[in-house]
DNA sequence: GATGAATGAGGGTTCATTCAT
DNA sequence: AATGAATGAACCCTCATTCAT
């Protein structure tokens, strides 16, 4: 009834969101309750609905600030690849780079990036995951062009083999991610990984692919 | 008030169960519906307290045949393989016979696969994994044994290593269920894959190792 | 499907009254589950509705032979008080004799006693209440005859005295049951209970009675 | 879909207590349903889970009003009555007026009051009786002191007396209470009832004391 | 005598959402 | 910008009871 006197504007959107975060790290999109989210945050149901439109929209608002920023990270590492020469393609220092910089958006942002690694199989996230394949997979095929490698359906460079190579890119710093090692530690594991990841790369170029 | 009391034994669990692997694969443990499993398998309510204790009860009887079955094919591979020689731990084709006997399990139960893949956080399925995961660590380091490689906490093949490197060998295979090929161009994907993987791994044996 | 060979008849209706005691004592009638009382007695719900005719039937078949006790040593001990002289009306001694007796069968009976404390508010246990009331309501009335007493309804000893005062006796003894003393300090204070009660009994006979 | 967001504040949940009330005295707390009880306060379930934590909360709800008036009630009369003469404490007069004040207590509340009468192994109700009957014991102890009686454990006083003479008071006023009498009859019988009360007690005193 | 399968109604509770104020 | 009252459907689960075998 009585309005909250001298309440800042937006003060309460982002309270909702801290507490909304916390909730979905907590209990998961499907088991949160908008009444806990509500109450933690120290208002009732229908604030949250002036600001958001519904459960969903609440969750891809807690999330996108964080998807974003990944991807903004991640794009402009590549242009600036891309900018550069070829021999930067087999020199691990760029994607040491890389990885680091992403580390480095999750460990700023660990509540709300737990919960993108544990909603895998949610359309928002899906999508943004998609999304980060994609940028992948292109500039992986960007890379085979530069040195004359054919990324056609019936080599090994095929569509799904692309992806994959993507997917184990993302999928080795998730790896590092789920073991809450310091920053430091999980850098130096990520060389190992790198290293491991290019001699498997390396070896499907033509010339070297035998067996 | 019509009765079904001269049912065939267990016929009625059986279609319980079916229906609900259906609901399960459909909507995720979560939001599946007690009451739509039973309407689906013509039962009443009350008759899924019968056989299922509660819903994660039922859950753990739909996936258990499945898991177990993964389980004791990769524990068959693996026994096979360490009594071999080591000339065998250096070839490939035991490792593509055995996922080609885990895809082949997957392949006859897609939908309970598809529900193990989409409840990774589920405690049952969690330790399914973990268990998996387990093995091949194991197996792993049995090999490293035998051509005398040192895996301590500070080489390259530390536990974070190890467990990478199981979960790179599972990755592959889910990675392809995910792309819904049919059985051979699934097989046809693994011996790429397995290509890559192991070029990784020799390059960070001893010898192989610089940079 | 199989019968349970050899099983000697009325075996199993007794480990079901047992059963059923223990759980009516542990949850009451209302909570009183006939699934864990058959699950307890190692039978089937179907072995129940073979001897009794529902959950009502049951709980009665287990108290009755309690409340038929306390009933049938009630009525004997007033028999003979009755066939006795005047001067044991005033005396103390047979209402202690009758009390010990009382306490007698609950002590023999403590399960299925509590049972009975417990669900004043059923109709087969008020029902008994009733007839331990209305016998003891005679007696008193019968010995108030002896001494030539008026029990009429506008006399200190209306309906609702006499009431009251069988009752007092009902209660004492249940006030000293539900104490868990042993039975000699039981006694005891039944003793002290009977020397109060008959003191107010006393000071409302014509003569003592002033103020 | 017609709303009722106008509705006066509080005056659903005055219609849930009585609705509530009136379910619980007829049916019994675990009978009760919270369904029925909503349909007659003419509201949806989810509006007494506003209102109301659950079944409990509602049942204590009800209930403390008159609870707590009965006890507020009983401690006025007792802190007069300690503030006055000895000579009171013989005499009848003070006990009537207490009598009379917890019966108009329990007339003005009539179904309330037999909800509580009716539910005395309720955890709620067990704390109620507990209360009033220390508080009677304390009474009595403080007469007797005043009086210079002993009270120890091996005087006919021992805690197991005391508390039963509490018990004798409240129970007299229960019993009058059963009977559905008018007012006035209560009132009258009450008298009766504490002669006899009064001359039980007085017979246990020293020098009264033979037998 | 006793089993085991099944009924179906009802239990208390939680939920996202709405909207007059 | 925010409150608080209310909705109503759905949730998982438990129950006493039945009956063909």
């Amino acid at each position: 009834m009585t309005r909250k006197a001298g309440a800042v504007p937006e003060e309460t959107k982002i309270k909702l969101l801290e507490s909304a975060a916390a909730e979905f790290a907590e209990y998961g999109l499907q088991k949160a309750s908008l009444r806990r989210i509500c109450a933690n945050a120290g208002v009732t149901t229908g604030a949250l609905y002036f600001f958001f439109q519904d459960k969903e929209d609440l969750f891809q608002s807690v999330i996108s600030p964080v998807t974003d920023r990944f991807l903004s990270v991640l794009q402009a590492h590549y242009q600036a690849e891309l900018a550069g020469t070829v021999t930067q393609a087999t020199d691990a220092s760029a994607d040491i780079q890389a990885s680091a910089d992403i580390l480095g958006v999750y460990y700023s942002n660990k509540i709300i990036g737990s919960i993108i690694l544990n909603h895998r199989d949610h359309p928002a996230i899906c999508a943004f995951f998609d999304q980060i394949t994609t940028l992948i997979d292109q500039q992986t095929i960007s890379l085979l062009k530069k040195i004359n490698i054919d990324a056609s359906a019936d080599s090994v460079f095929n569509d799904c083999t692309i992806h994959w190579i993507s997917h184990l890119q993302i999928d080795a710093v998730m790896h590092i991610l789920g073991h809450d090692y310091d920053e430091n530690r999980a850098k130096g594991q990520m060389e190992i990984m790198i290293h491991f990841l290019r001699a498997g790369f390396l070896s499907m170029l033509p010339g070297n692919l035998k067996e």
